[in-house]
DNA sequence: CAGACGCGTTTGCATTTGCAAGCACCGTGA
DNA sequence: TCACGGTGCTTGCAAATGCAAACGCGTCTG
């Protein structure tokens, strides 16, 4: 009987990759497990879909393989695997030093700039699932910089840097 | 009442960073919870770092913050030696679907937000060494805004939906 | 004043992660 | 035949996650 572990797919998935990947590396079980820092049987029952690993075990796995924990993500389902829409919104949403708030203004800034420019808007995100949220999203340039606060003050939300030199 | 000290460099507070962007978002504790699927009290103890969230936990509260769960790995220490970023700037410049004006808009604004967020320059991603673009006007955001002239038009369609409902 | 509703927090407990120890199996060699 | 080293798998058990219930606090309403 193949059990085709159908008792935890979400986990199965994930655990079928990783074992892949392992063969791919032409390593043991308890090579990876080394490496990664894991126990092997702990190890033995992520990779049989016994176990859900955390993200802290998934990543040391990731490093434990040299593969991306992206892709682990992705495999266990933590992280949609959207399309690759430009490489400005892409680079947006990896830009670590903005604010989830900021991002989005500047995403809204762009995405009006290409409407005005007529571009096809790319892949579409998941910004357009507007919720039951209480706060609606305003749009328009200068209705998504006012909810940043700092639009008509020359320091509304910024601070009166002077400039140097 | 964020704390202005510093939250972007803070790798292993996971905590902060999702009460900031919760209170970001101007939603409750048990608003965010029940929106990501949560219980009040532990997504109270994740905030106050009493407790370590699972990656799938992580991923309910991105969703239920409307952030991205990568924003959300990155905070948690997760991702981040992937290979993460294209800069920011490097794509606004090579990206062809913009106008020159609408550039120099954008850039200004990252760099409002940057400044705002006491971020220096791009040296977060080493092969980026591309801060070419010097000093940006020092005029106001919404100054940049006006001069290409689209303060509220761009998109048409979209009200602009009185907040404070 | 009592009652209801909101907030964030604390407490106790079921469930789970993740590991140390041990199991069964296979190939090699004396 | 045993002993040695290798593979992966199963078994208890400490520690942690994650939640339901309840708490204290402030505010609004009668």
């Amino acid at each position: 009987m193949q059990t085709k572990a159908m008792e935890l797919p979400k986990v199965g998935s994930i655990g079928e990759y990783i074992r892949d990947q392992r063969k791919q590396a032409k390593i043991s079980l308890r090579q990876l497990a080394t490496q990664a820092g894991v126990s092997n049987p702990y190890l033995s029952q992520i990779e049989r879909g016994l176990r859900k690993p955390s993200a802290e075990i998934l990543n040391q796995i990731a490093k434990g393989l040299r593969i991306s924990s992206q892709a682990l993500y992705v495999q266990a389902g933590l992280i949609e695997d959207r399309e690759p829409d430009s490489d400005v919104l892409a680079a947006m949403r990896a830009d670590r030093t903005l604010t989830e708030r900021q991002r989005q203004v500047l995403i809204d800034i762009y995405e009006s700039f290409r409407k005005e420019n007529h571009v096809e808007a790319p892949a579409e995100t998941e910004r357009t699932s507007q919720n039951a949220w209480s706060e609606p999203e305003p749009q328009g340039v200068d209705a998504v910089l006012a909810e940043e606060g700092l639009t008509s003050s020359p320091n509304g939300g910024i601070k009166p840097e002077p400039k140097e030199g």
